[in-house]
RNA sequence: GGUCGGAUGGCCGAGUGGCUAGGCAGUGGUCUGCAAAACCAUCUACACCGGUUCGAAUCCGGUUCCGACCUCCA
């Protein structure tokens, strides 16, 4: 097994990853509440943590990935009159709150499978584990570190924090929070603003209910994820993932719940991916800047200059690292577009590739330069940069100014199978038409204007061209003939 | 206001106390009937001011600016 290093931010350091059984890793990522079109700042976790997926996977370990899907609401706000955000939804539209979640899980399943993410090994629904949630609230009520108030039920963080630390993962100090923390509503239950709820009363308009020992309610919004970790992980498990938005509260919370509940603090390594940027800007609702992940793939965004293909946005993410912010706009989305075809057409020359008896190039070191950039806390921008070294030897062995041994080509071969296909899970952008009839029509096409060339008529062999040109249809000729693509 | 992070060439984005990151764009070239596409080569950097050092874009201090979290968020 490889050494591989991920950044742990419980310790704010890159750690050696071990395993808490050797052959197996164990990973929880939060999913999406499934209340509105999956977007933008959807892709970069599930993203990050497929990759982590595929390349633990890779090393050898079976592993057991848990995402969730968030179906039953978050609270919009602190103050107690909560309304629950799919609730909310769903009373505007008229409809069953579980219609408004299950329209879009599906849609966020859609786009996870065009952005060509695995489907985890577990995908469980918060509303599928309120039995899980209330047996963990009554477990931190017998231990001591909740109490109820008027069918609510909250976590005692200044007690929790007499024998534990609550800040451990946000570096935050109690006092602080205490100091900073906004009363906004006099009346409330809690003992402190510090505290959060574990299960809230509902009110008679708040249509998301479930019964409970304190009577009807819903959980708190942090709950979920250590019910659910806990059910199907354990007490301790390896690797815990999420947006860094996601440190504080709902992670640092997390943490609390499962000390308080089982004595332990759930996970071991702690990751969390950066935001997404759109112009420099946060992207969000109020901010007028927020694109659907439909409206990338479909260009129908007034930001967008055109539609971007599912795997130019994985490849856009990949090409930065998951711990720094990224930003989008339509200059570095072409951008991406471009350098993404590239890697293919390399690809595709690597597989026509004419081997020679020795190679004037080190391929085994190329080759440890990427494990060893993809073990350094997946460093997937510096493996991409050592295959566009690759793409560049390969064009250069394939015009005779490099050669490569076919044993070295073999390891290439594997080397971008295995990085660019299995861990990265990039595909071909195929813009060529699969209409089979339109196909026959064009090599009848490109044959015609083939012959015209070769009759040197050359005002024919341009009016095909320039005409196909129109119809966004660009001819390609190359020394071993023509072929065609759309242009965009 | 508190806590934390960042500022890299026209754009995106790595990294590092001395050795070309990479992609895109630009420029030059190869190919081509001409183009386009493809391929090759190549220019423009490390916010500002001090300090440490033989040497700093990289370490330290300060300044300015930006962002994240503290409130729903991925």
């Amino acid at each position: 097994m490889q050494d591989l290093k991920i950044h742990n931010t419980l310790s704010g350091n890159k750690e050696l990853f071990t395993s808490i059984n050797h052959e197996s890793v164990t990973m929880y990522v939060c999913g999406p509440t499934v209340y509105g079109e999956p977007h933008l700042g959807h892709a970069r976790p599930a993203i990050t943590f497929d990759i982590l997926f595929r390349y633990l996977k890779h090393l050898g370990y079976k592993v057991r990935y848990v995402r969730n899907i968030t179906d039953v609401g978050h609270l919009l706000n602190d103050a107690d009159e909560g309304a629950d955000k799919i609730g909310e939804k769903a009373k505007a539209l008229q409809i069953e709150p579980m219609e408004v979640a299950h329209f879009y899980t599906k849609k966020y399943h859609e786009s996870m499978y065009k952005l060509n993410v695995d489907t985890p090994s577990i995908e469980p629904l918060a509303s599928g584990h309120i039995i899980e949630q209330i047996e963990m609230i009554k477990k931190i009520i017998e231990n001591g570190f909740a109490y109820e108030v008027n069918g609510s039920v909250y976590f005692d963080v200044v007690k929790y924090n007499q024998t534990n630390n609550y800040g451990i993962l946000s570096r935050r100090k109690i006092e602080d929070l205490m100091d900073n923390s906004r009363d906004l509503d006099g009346q409330s239950d809690k003992k402190n603003s510090v505290d959060f709820a574990l299960w809230k009363k509902a009110s008679t308009e708040h249509i998301m209910r479930w019964p409970s020992p304190w009577g009807d309610g819903f959980p708190g919004w942090h709950l979920e994820c250590s019910a659910m970790s806990c059910k199907y992980l354990g007490d301790e498990f390896d690797i815990h993932g999420g947006g860094m938005d996601l440190v504080f509260p709902h992670h640092e919370a997390e943490i609390a719940q499962c000390c308080a509940a089982n004595k332990k603090p759930a996970a071991k390594y702690w990751m969390h991916n950066n935001m997404i940027t759109i112009g420099g800007q946060k992207m969000g609702k109020s901010l007028g800047n927020f694109i659907t992940l439909d409206e990338f793939f479909n260009g129908t965004h007034e930001k967008l200059d055109q539609a971007y293909h599912p795997m130019v946005i994985r490849f856009f993410i990949l090409q930065a690292h998951y711990r720094s912010t990224i930003d989008f706009s339509n200059d570095a989305l072409q951008a991406a577009e471009k350098g993404l075809l590239r890697l293919f057409n390399g690809i595709k020359a690597l597989n026509n590739l004419k081997s020679s008896g020795t190679s004037s190039v080190d391929i085994s070191l190329l080759k440890s330069k990427c494990d060893n950039a993809m073990n350094d806390d997946l460093n997937t921008p510096i493996v991409l940069s050592h295959l566009f070294d690759a793409v560049k030897v390969i064009n250069a062995t394939h015009e005779s100014k490099q050669s490569l041994s076919s044993s070295d080509i073999e390891i290439l071969k594997k080397l971008f199978n295995k990085y660019v296909i299995s861990i990265f899970g990039l595909q071909p952008i195929e813009k060529q038409s699969t209409d089979s009839e339109l196909n026959n029509v064009m090599k009848l096409i490109l044959e015609i204007r083939s012959n015209a060339k070769e009759r040197k008529n050359w005002e024919m062999a341009d009016k095909i061209r320039d005409g196909l040109n129109k119809l966004n249809i660009e001819i390609k000729d190359t020394k071993d003939g023509s072929n065609w693509d759309y242009t965009k």
